[in-house]
DNA sequence: ATCATGTATAGAAACATGTCGATATACCAA
DNA sequence: TTGGTATATCGACATGTTTCTATACATGAT
């Protein structure tokens, strides 16, 4: 349906501090632009900057419900992306993925 | 020891594609510079840089050998970051570490 | 000590990224 | 339709990153 993230886009995705305090803020609820916007210390623009890059590398869903666009993350790509990395990266090790979503 | 390489640092580490390239190589042994530099379109200063970033991540094994100076990667380092990334931001998924290493 | 080889560092140029204010777009209410 | 609110996009600017060449440093051989 989507294509799994390239590696180098999944990392650069993370690699910035703001956008992994946006990721924190969504990773087990919905939560809209403006509210994110009021926890953080950044404009409006930058955070919206920040979410159509975590939009581009799949790692967010997103919902509108009228005026107000609701974003929550995507665990599964997040997962997925940390698992490729170790895979590639750490392969003497091993990672076993349990989903304990319902 | 040494501490815990933070997320982001972690991130940034590994969001570049010569960063990947040079990872892949010395992976599962240990290489030295001229043979990445060989291995590689790019300089060796530039090599040489991006080692030295791998280094202050504390994602790489450094040891001389008379003039060469050889690399290998930290697996154990790369597996604990992915694992910590996904214990993050992927919490409903649970990210089991076996390690193989002798 | 001098020289050759391998690696690291310095400095500069090109490019990418993060941030903002201004503005456009989308939606709802009146 | 008009106005207000929420979000996205645009354009500019500052900062960060990647890469290079030139050069310094380290090591071993002569």
């Amino acid at each position: 349906m989507f294509e799994p993230t390239n590696s180098v886009t999944f990392a650069k995705a993370l690699a910035d501090d703001t956008r992994q305090k946006i990721m924190s803020l969504c990773c087990c609820c919905w939560i809209s632009v403006g509210e994110i916007v009021d926890a953080l210390n950044v404009s409006q623009p930058t955070v919206s900057h920040h979410l159509s890059l975590l939009r581009s590398a799949g790692l967010v869903n997103v919902r509108r419900e009228g005026k107000q666009v609701y974003y929550s993350l995507n665990q599964s790509r997040m997962a997925a992306g940390c698992c490729s990395l170790a895979e590639t990266f750490a392969p003497d090790h091993e990672l076993t993925l349990v989903s304990n979503e319902r």
